[in-house]
DNA sequence: AACATGTGTTAACGAGTGTTAACCGGTTAC
DNA sequence: GTAACCGGTTAACACTCGTTAACACATGTT
């Protein structure tokens, strides 16, 4: 395994809190305790965690609220309510701040995992493998383009080019941002070699006429399909 | 805002569709819940939605045949899959008519709705492309200027400048506000510039003797048709 | 160690796009 | 009427990008 995935969690309740902290710490997840809603805000901006837990009832500073500030900052990142309070008033509440999953007081550990596991999963996988493309279907981690006839195996930086188009297809993907990305820096030599990659890429979408990749002078480029 | 989005919704279920359903209300959408294939067919034929959210596994009709036969009224009309972990790849693969998405169950709202707005974008978007222009058919996206002969590629300074006379068709497009538009400032160079592509337009519309980009002396151009 | 393979970078030339310049005609203001 | 102005058109130009191939480097294979 690479490196540990950073959970933030936010709960008043000291004696719950270090409970859940451990114990997901033993199936190492790296966990940051905070005991209310100011505190959990800073650490957030301080650690970066992939994946928040928030109860809702805190003291100072509220898990609503806080989901929402930290909405702001990150648009993706998975929020995972405790709540206790039963009724769907709240829930509903909590899924329109975008909150992701939630949990009712009491829980079982197992339950937690399960649901992290889940959302963490998805924040890294499956937005990024098979997503389709016209006639093809394009597998980030994998880096395959594969369509009925036969399967093309991409480089990695084909792969990484391809998906920042496909993210922002129809769209213009700016130049400079993607060079910058990719390559570390936003100079002659980089653009140039960028050039030889939207070529390469160019060749081998050609099956499906519908897809282009256009160039927009002094831009970037826009993914059509 | 104007009237809600209407999405159709199949989903069999009872106490998922529901809180779907509330929480999608809660986020501006109307939404038309329906328990199994069936009787969603029918309430599409009714309400007529501009979105589709489809359970695949539901009793006395999937959501993959029912699919199928609303894609026989509506070619263009957004569906996204709800499906359950054994299935997806195959089916959704299989299925590859446009507009389509699909959600792993369980799912996160965040993510529902996630791609509920990015598919409205795209069919928003599409209403830029295919404007009828006498005899042609313009592009935006593609960049497409097409008649029953030929398919002239336009250019990003011509595209966007045609998309502007025609979103004012009829009427004068201010010379200024263009030119601060698409250059940036509305200098001397710039405005020469303009011109250049004036003359490129009226070079690539040509053909159809009604259209035309007349001037405005002071004050700018006017495409009429 | 020698070789083959895969990946990405650099080089060279050609094509496409947008800007500038030059020349022209028509309109407006004095 | 004529000078100043505005826009039309064409061509030259500068710059960006496209494409191909040669090259460099790393990794794997025998």
């Amino acid at each position: 395994m690479s490196n540990p995935v950073k959970i933030l969690l936010a709960e008043d309740e000291p004696a719950l809190g270090q409970i859940v902290k451990e114990s997901l710490e033993t199936r190492n997840f790296e966990v940051i305790l905070c005991e209310n809603g100011i505190e959990a805000y800073e650490s957030y901006l301080k650690n970066k965690p992939e994946l928040l837990v928030l109860d809702i009832m805190m003291p100072k500073k509220d898990g609503f609220t806080l989901a929402e500030e930290i909405r702001k900052k990150d648009m993706h990142i998975p929020i995972i309510f405790l709540t206790a309070k039963s009724q769907t008033k709240d829930v509903v509440n909590g899924f329109q701040l975008g909150g992701n999953d939630y949990l009712k007081k009491p829980f079982s550990m197992e339950e937690l995992i399960v649901r992290i596991h889940a959302l963490l999963n998805r924040s890294q996988k499956q937005q990024k493998d098979n997503i389709i493309l016209g006639e093809f279907t394009f597998n980030y981690t994998k880096q395959l383009l594969i369509d009925e006839e036969e399967q093309q195996s991409l480089t990695h930086r084909e792969t990484e080019l391809l998906y920042h188009l496909i993210q922002k297809q129809n769209e213009v993907l700016d130049r400079s941002e993607i060079l910058k990305k990719l390559w570390g820096d936003d100079d002659f030599f980089n653009a140039r070699s960028m050039d030889v990659f939207i070529t390469k890429l160019r060749k081998k979408l050609k099956k499906d006429q519908n897809i282009q990749i256009i160039n927009v002078r002094g831009l970037g480029y826009k993914l059509i399909c």
